[in-house]
DNA sequence: GCCTAACCGAGACGGTACGTCACGTCTTTTA
DNA sequence: TAAAAGACGTGACGTACCGTCTCGGTTAGGC
């Protein structure tokens, strides 16, 4: 392996792919998509005018409308937010104040609306979608009930799995389903209280 | 209706359009869905052929493939269900139980996985099925939940259309989000009784 | 088959295709071609967008850019020339004649200089203008060659065939591979007369 | 050449271009051409493709496809023949038949019927074949022609041009315009004794 | 039992976007 | 500096749908 890494027969070869122009298509898409384009009318064609770049050039790179949008998804996507790890309720608001402040940054909102939708169209794409951005957020919120579990926060015969999901859930059905709902501040504390009455341990009920 | 009919000055007037042809149209479409046709390859034109009908035939009773998806989808939707009216619990239950026998019955999933999609990109057609589909079925929680809260089993302070949320998140995360994540039986119990210990007065607590 | 052709299960179906539409895509090609747009560059973008039409309207008639081109050229094609019949040298003049007046006019010359140019890259296309071209007016020829060996203006032994592209090859040499050659006046009559000599019977030399 | 290379100026500099590699893009291309690709789809990128060439070297060396087929065609041109010189007769007899000949031979054939097609697209490089190798022939002929005025052996009041025409147009126009038109042996004969029939000098009449 | 307006299927129409390919230019590494 | 490799912007290719528009041929009333 060594040897052949060693060897002249083709390291790169060729002209090299501009990072910029990469950086270029994403970023042309993400502002057609914040100027509130409707995604019917996103077309490939549009994308390679507004990033001033060749079809072609798009095609080397993705396979298609779907496939481009997990990148240009992937790259809105905010970094994990920091917990404070002081207990299992406050990393859960933080996780919830996360997802909430995202949705409401328009930026991102556009993109969260609306991206898993044309994304859901193509099974192929949307299985690296969830692979890449859903699976990682909903390891993070695991994580934090499985230490919940261990320092006995949570009782041990919960489902962690569906405990996420209903602490996950309300929040984004209001993004994704109803778009005009509101999401004040609060909610993530109101919602991580009121299921957490239900998985606390007896032993420690007021 | 009879009234408007006998009007003199425009009855019918030549013939009139044929209710098999809407339900062919209807019929059509829905088994294209259920046959896995990916819904970007649902073309008017693919429709029209499968129901061995002119496209022109479609576009006169709608005015386009997402007006389409409203009727499909509406024809698609279970009645509302039974509820048992015992309790808010056991109303919730059934209520959460609709709709996970809803997901799993093929015939219906493939269309609730992938009918929001293609309406998402469509404001209008988005309003008409949140109006139509989702703003009922959202009605009929809300009912439940102030039965509920007249009775005293949930506290007065308690955000209802938040609670709502609370139900319905977790199931509809899962079909709308993971299509492959399961829908154990007993999923409804857990959830309510979960949520529901957050929810009820303080006094009624063990 | 008179019963089949009564019954009312497919006479002609559907909207039938505008002649009017046809003219101009043909029209619309010629006019470019009189425009001296280079061969190269016309494109069936280009005609379609000349035409005002469609490209599907151009491909739902001809399956491209060779095949349009033999209805193209033909629609330039004069008519047959009218042969006074006096004798086969007056009747083989009168066809040099129109052949050379034929490639000065300006119109039909663009035409001619590059028209077979175009169709000669597709085998299939060629045989088309040979056959619809080609042949007919070859054949007016060897018609007149063929009425002089019976009325004896002709030695029998001549090959017909190959006496004909005596007379249309110096012409067509200096059409289609000089293009900036002269086609004087009389040069009909020189070339008939001259290859007469040699095709004369014995008999009749002076 | 040693000379022009001890210079101190600026003998070459850097490396010089690959004689070998100029011989394998006309090779290669004279290749495609035999095996009967057609013309259409003769691309630079084929021939870079199946010369083992890059694309930057063939644009090094000729500015197009045109620029490179007057190479290729030229590389392909058998040499003059030779003339007996013992008449006008003989002289034009042995140039129709290396035409004739050149035209049989199968690997210029395929070259003969397409490379004028593709050339008279672009009029620059038309102009050039047509200096290059066409205008030489004519002027063979015309030499010809010339040596046999002077020598009495065609009438002083000949059009030598149209003469040199009279000739060649016949076999030209058999395999320009009907490749499937056979070439018989004795063809060259017969053309030349029945135009020179009509060329002669009166006084030389039988 | 006609008349006639609207329906119905088929499919042509001007468009737009698709995904592919070749153009001629450019930017790499290697020789 | 040449050469192979291949990325780049451009634009044509031929296909598929869009939503609209004729066509010939039903199919129900109202007269």
């Amino acid at each position: 392996m060594s040897l052949a890494d060693s060897r002249s027969d083709s390291p790169v070869r060729g002209r090299p792919r501009s990072e910029a122009v990469e950086r270029a298509i994403i970023e042309g898409t993400m502002k057609l998509l914040e100027d509130g384009v409707p995604l019917a009318e996103l077309s490939i064609e549009r994308i390679a005018r507004t990033a001033g770049v060749g079809k072609a050039t798009i095609y080397r790179r993705w396979s298609g409308k779907e496939e481009l949008f997990v990148d240009v998804i992937r790259a809105a996507e905010p970094p994990d937010p920091d917990l404070p790890g002081t207990s299992v309720r406050d990393d859960l608001v933080a996780l919830l104040e996360s997802l909430r402040l995202r949705a409401l940054a328009s930026r991102t909102s556009a993109l969260l609306h609306n991206a898993h939708v044309q994304m859901k169209s193509s099974p192929r794409i949307w299985a690296a979608y969830h692979a890449n951005v859903i699976v990682p957020r909903r390891n993070l919120g695991l994580q934090v009930l499985r230490r919940g579990r261990e320092r006995g926060e949570i009782r041990a015969d919960v489902d962690l799995e569906l405990a996420n999901d209903m602490f996950v859930g309300p929040v984004l059905i209001r993004i994704l389903l109803r778009p005009d709902a509101d999401l004040p501040e609060g909610l993530a504390e109101q919602i991580v209280d009121t299921v957490m009455e239900g998985l606390r341990p007896v032993s420690s009920r007021p």
